[in-house]
DNA sequence: CCTACCGATCGGTAGG
DNA sequence: CCTACCGATCGGTAGG
């Protein structure tokens, strides 16, 4: 008689959702090359070579995973946006949103936005093309601003994103929320 | 009769100043393990392996390259701030000083300071104390800012520096020079 | 998914 | 400063 087996059966689309999960997470805390793909068949529970059966190259499984947590972000943030009419307040909601992704220790998102430095070339360049693309919602939302003539709206624009993207950087929990540092950064930036 | 060396005899200590001066470039272009010693022994024409005759280890050049750039930094900004006595004026000089550091493209410098995470444990905590002491100026020019009470003033600190130390990832030389970028960034930060 | 391996590259060293 | 090497680790593959 047949022995069932001890462990349930896994369909091969969730198994690779949970190999994505788990390269996602450490190549947010470790970085591209921080992270092998031994590093991650071993918190998978298989050997490195194993997961190319799931996947295609390390290359292509980091564009992926980026180019799917842009995909979130963005619409996150669209939703966010879209509750707010006045300005100031949809750009309070963008960067709160934003923050709370960038923020989130459970994120598996985009913490790897990045270093692009440490990624080979051909990867670096599609993933400044995501990321541009995922920019112009600021854009967007910097050109509704009512701002003084004398501020430049595109080095407005990126001193704002390079704040958002590099506040894991310095951010600890406790004394305050993401939502408060939004609060914060839309009270240093906002001018009228 | 002796023929003499074609190429003049370099002092042991200027070729350990050349050789470091090519790591700094190295490193800020290619980040620490995008380097090699290879890569730095091919740049100074010898084998990674003979470096070690003027080095102890790679971890220990990157933290006297890193330690010497904030020295050079931290001299060049106390200048700058002296000159000046009104406290917005010596909060832009500090940020000109500061990014015209980041962005010269010759400059052997902090553009290193930032990606943390691909460098190891020990290295980092190094990186991370001296950077400390580094941004303890910056405390001291936004303690004597007059801020409104809203404003909470370590956040204010994180951005602004967040900002300055980022800005080489965004800024194309042309349009603007980084004094440009320095009196914007006051313009937005400057609240009476 | 494993075994067993490939070629490449890494930081570093001994001995001259 | 070179020769010649070490052990470790990397991304990736063939064959089952």
């Amino acid at each position: 008689m047949p022995t069932e087996p001890v462990q349930p059966v896994m369909p091969q689309r969730d198994r690779r959702r949970e190999i994505l999960e788990i390269a996602a997470h450490l190549f947010a805390r470790k970085g591209y090359r921080g992270t092998s793909m031994r590093d991650i068949g071993e918190e998978a529970g298989v050997l490195g070579g194993s997961l190319y059966h799931h996947i295609r190259s390390k290359d292509a499984l980091f564009v992926e995973l980026h180019d799917a947590a842009l995909d979130a972000a963005e619409r996150r943030i669209a939703d966010a946006v879209a509750a707010q009419a006045e300005p100031w307040a949809r750009l309070e909601s963008a960067c709160e949103t934003l923050l709370d992704i960038q923020l989130d220790p459970r994120s598996l998102t985009l913490p790897m936005m990045n270093d692009f430095r440490e990624v080979p070339d051909p990867v670096r360049r599609k993933l400044i093309e995501r990321r541009d693309r995922f920019e112009t919602l600021f854009r967007d939302l910097v050109a509704a601003l009512p701002l003084p003539a004398e501020i430049d709206r595109s080095i407005y624009r990126n001193l704002l994103l390079s704040q958002l993207n590099s506040a894991a950087d310095w951010y600890r929990p406790g004394r305050m929320t993401p939502g408060d540092i939004a609060r914060q950064i839309v009270m240093i930036f906002r001018h009228s």
